[in-house]
DNA sequence: ACCTTGTTTTGATACCTGTCAACCTAGAGG
DNA sequence: CCTCTAGGTTGACAGGTATCAAAACAAGGT
């Protein structure tokens, strides 16, 4: 493979590799940060980070919209809009079956922001 | 009292405190995510993600502003400002000693939003 | 004191974003 | 076919934000 060097690339949050020298130990370069800057965007906002967290931490690995929508008072295109965010960094996927439509996390896209803001080296993979 | 349990505040990045249930385990209560939001939305741009880089990464533990600037296409001020964003976040504090101001990163910042993010390394696929 | 360099603050402006109302699409069932 | 419900899309608007030029502020050197 090449070098584990300028690694960071969001390839992966697309595609699905660990990846990502924590930013304490090495500078990111400009392209990194131009495609990883999207994903922490989207976390920066209160209602997408608790929709992802809802959707993160749900039990079936899944949670359908309709469990989403009434845990805000906000109207359904805005949730629609904001899980179109997430879904467009790549922090989740969503999956329609029949009526309802399911989403669930990307759990290597975590495991990439988590790598990149590490302080200590090696709690993870 | 102070609740300890869904402990997410980030009066932590002020403050100083570990903490912080994984999303993946646990929901990010309202009033949390509104106190992270802010941290992950600083995180957000392309440039203070490289700025912040560039202070956590730095070798002496802090990095002058002078080194910081010429490392972009963009006026003084405008840096400065990104970097005010990442002060006012509370994930780098910033000292000044005669002409020159210093920037420091908080790691415990960034420890609180890494650890927001982790993700179960045994889950996996 | 006066410049000179480094950094922040202050407008000003163009762009981006969160939100809703209204409308459209996809399945499920009659 | 039609209708009903769950979600998503579009259009519009208020508020936020990234950027720069200009000015202000801070330290040092002259």
């Amino acid at each position: 493979m090449s070098k584990q060097q300028g690694t960071n690339n969001l390839t992966d949050l697309n595609g699905g590799e660990p990846c990502c020298v924590p930013m304490t130990e090495q500078r990111i370069p400009a392209e990194t940060a131009a495609t990883l800057a999207p994903a922490f965007k989207a976390l920066g906002d209160p209602v997408r980070l608790q929709l992802m967290s809802m959707i993160a931490s749900a039990p079936d690995g899944e949670i359908c919209v309709c469990d989403l929508t009434p845990a805000f008072d906000l109207s359904g295109p805005t949730i629609s809009h904001h899980l179109k965010t997430l879904r467009d960094t790549g922090l989740v996927t969503s999956e329609r079956r029949g009526t309802w439509v399911y989403y669930r996390p990307r759990p290597e896209a975590l495991r990439q922001l988590a790598s990149l803001l590490a302080v200590e080296p090696a709690t993870a993979v």
